[in-house]
DNA sequence: CGCCCATTTGACAGCTTTCAAATCGCGTGG
DNA sequence: CCACGCGATTTGAAAGCTGTCAAATGGGCG
């Protein structure tokens, strides 16, 4: 039975930052990688180590966090299906934070040296890397604006927003709603939150009519009701036009 | 008379990222650039301008924010001599945030034309300035943590303890303090707290000893009081060894 | 000397946290 | 198939950190 690579959502990703020739897509899918299978709460990279691996997601969510001296913990990144995490680990070295497996999540190691190289000897896929960075640059100031600024209620829709629409963006969500894999405590740290107020401001926007809840998973009820209540614009995501425009 | 390029803080920036051949040096000292004067406050760069520029500081202080709905201002990061501020900017084509100058600031504006080919034809650099934002990310990372996640007081010890570092990495700081160049609000605005109650932690952490203020400037009166009381280490800087010995 | 902006300080309000307890969901075992 | 058990979710009440509002003080500059 073929497999598809698992390289492939990257290169689609890469792909909206720079036209890449079917050479440079060749050399990236040819890339050698190591496939590992890594179960929910399932440590990817801790602070501290010396990271020789940068991974792509094949399937499943991870996330990066850190802790602070109070013991309390901040998520500082979502990632899903074809996103290149960590290269930052693989570049500095030694790892400033925590990466985890929020669900199983199918990852392709990658050796440092084989990304340093490609991105050396093919200067589109250089190129591309490094635009895909500066996003991720660009939504970490999004998420230093939203813990650091906003409400509650606002930061929690803003991530209900983000969410959707990378999501969507990487051709993993549906209609309208998607499975968010992420317990309330989750959202607390990514909001720097506690769960119990999680719990209070989703059921605000709940009871608000722009969320639907069942179980584990959220509906959006009301798209445009949610970007007002999040003060959600898209433009930092940086995504191609075609990509934002289920949020019209 | 001579005057030394405005280049040089950066070349000794990107140094400490890669090794750089002398063609590299000199590729990067040739660099186009046209020299720009900015006065306290001055806007550089606006949200949604299609911008053309990277900027390198010669000279002073300059920092980004975001405006979210309620008109509140969030600065994402501060940036001293020798910075390379907004490649993202350039190269992500639109503007998601604001550049301005927090004292006067000697400027010196690169073409994205340019930049993008010196990463091309010259891996070192390529690398080099890759590197440079992937620590600018790994900053981020920190201060998401600080503002979501540390009380007032933790924050503001913390800003100082990094501003500090920075400022004697890239050989701009005295012996034991220096001119904090900020207001209290825009303290505030750096660590998502009212101007009014930045003010009240400062006091605190002046009543505990650990700094003195005179005027706008801080000195640091306890280092190794301020780096318990701003939880701070110094890894997420990604600074080369001797740098950090002043942490000792 | 007088104006203006930044800093200080006090009192009070309010958003979010903390602490606790009840309920729910779901996999496991009887 | 139903009971049990554990983690996640909910909810309530009260405390606390930070924000808001207002006024006084201080410092720099014309």
């Amino acid at each position: 039975m073929l497999t598809a690579s698992p390289l492939i959502p990257m290169l689609r990703k890469l792909e909206y930052w720079a036209t890449l020739a079917e050479a440079d897509r060749e050399a990236l899918l040819t890339l050698p990688y190591i496939l590992k299978t890594i179960e929910p709460k399932g440590m990817i990279v801790r602070e501290g180590d010396q990271t020789t691996h940068a991974c792509v997601i094949r399937s499943g969510f991870v996330y990066r966090h850190k802790v602070v001296a109070n013991g309390a913990r901040q998520i500082v990144s979502l990632h899903m299906s074809g996103d290149l995490v960590d290269l930052q680990n693989a570049l500095l070295h030694t790892a400033d934070h925590y990466v985890q497996a929020l669900t199983r999540s199918e990852l392709a190691m990658v050796p440092r040296a084989a990304i340093r190289r490609i991105a050396a000897d093919r200067p589109a896929i250089g190129e591309a890397m490094w635009h895909d960075t500066l996003v991720d640059g660009s939504i970490f100031r999004e998420w230093i604006a939203n813990v650091g600024r906003r409400d509650a209620r606002t930061r929690l829709a803003h991530l209900l927003c983000e969410f959707a629409l990378r999501l969507a963006a990487a051709g993993i969500g549906e209609e309208n709603g998607y499975e968010l894999p992420m317990t309330q405590e989750q959202l607390g740290d990514c909001t720097g939150l506690t769960p119990v107020h999680v719990n209070r401001m989703l059921k605000s926007l709940s009871d608000d009519g722009l969320i639907h809840r069942s179980k584990r998973a959220v509906a959006i009820a009301d798209w445009q009701g949610l970007l007002i209540a999040g003060d959600f614009q898209s433009g930092y995501l940086h995504l191609p036009d075609e990509k934002v425009a289920m949020m019209r």
